[in-house]
DNA sequence: AGTGGGATCTGT
DNA sequence: CAGATCCCACTA
């Protein structure tokens, strides 16, 4: 039986970033565009930020760019960096708390298959999605749901099925490109993906 | 008002 | 491993 598509409530990102984080593995992103073409991702590799983490844009205190990690769940937070490359994040937890997944890499569908390397690295990587999916600051603090440009989609039961039966899996390690926090081991992505951003 | 560093990526 | 390239938080 096929279960119908809709977006994850906000509720769901009312959490932890660290809990939330490998839970969005193998949840879909999804790009709406202004004229209606729709672009879909497999999340494969995210990472976590949260307050007590030193490498966190919140860490310190609410100023005008980290503004949307205050927010509650369920918001985008979308920085710019190195003056070319923005990165996507999605804000977890209690309005106030400080702290949201970054969307590091995703596995884009491709209609019609096969799927080729050459398009699996096209959004492998928090700057090269962005790219791939015209995500820029315009897309900073808005929520995500249904009909927004930005919403995201809850595991197919054959994902979760796969993880059951261990024909997938999860990998957690610590993250990159900080020079904070360092080992804090709050980096997910599954196991195998042809999409993760450093193989 | 000036400045240094940053959750990146690409080519050498 | 250097270079591209811009925003913003911090210092003064």
């Amino acid at each position: 039986m096929k279960t119908k598509n809709t977006a994850i409530e906000q509720s769901w990102f009312v959490r932890p970033s660290t809990a939330v984080a490998p839970d969005l593995i193998g949840c879909t992103l999804v790009r709406q565009f202004s004229d209606g073409e729709i672009k879909r991702g497999t999340i494969v590799e995210v990472e976590a930020y949260g307050p007590e983490d030193p490498a966190c844009h919140a860490y310190r205190k609410q100023t005008p760019r980290n503004a949307a990690m205050f927010m509650a769940g369920g918001y985008s937070y979308v920085y710019f960096i190195y003056g070319m490359y923005h990165c996507l994040n999605i804000v977890t937890d209690r309005a106030g708390v400080g702290s949201a997944v970054l969307i590091r890499a995703l596995e884009m569908e491709n209609n019609p298959p096969p799927i080729t390397k050459a398009i699996q690295r096209l959004a492998a990587g928090p700057g090269k999605l962005c790219r791939h999916l015209n995500i820029d600051r315009t897309l900073n603090q808005i929520q995500l749901d249904l009909g927004q440009p930005l919403w995201i989609e809850p595991r197919s039961q054959q994902f979760k099925t796969a993880l059951e039966n261990q024909n997938k899996a999860l990998v957690q390690t610590t993250r990159i490109g900080l020079s904070q926090g360092i080992d804090l081991p709050w980096r997910w992505y599954l196991k195998g993906s042809g999409a993760i951003s450093k193989l």
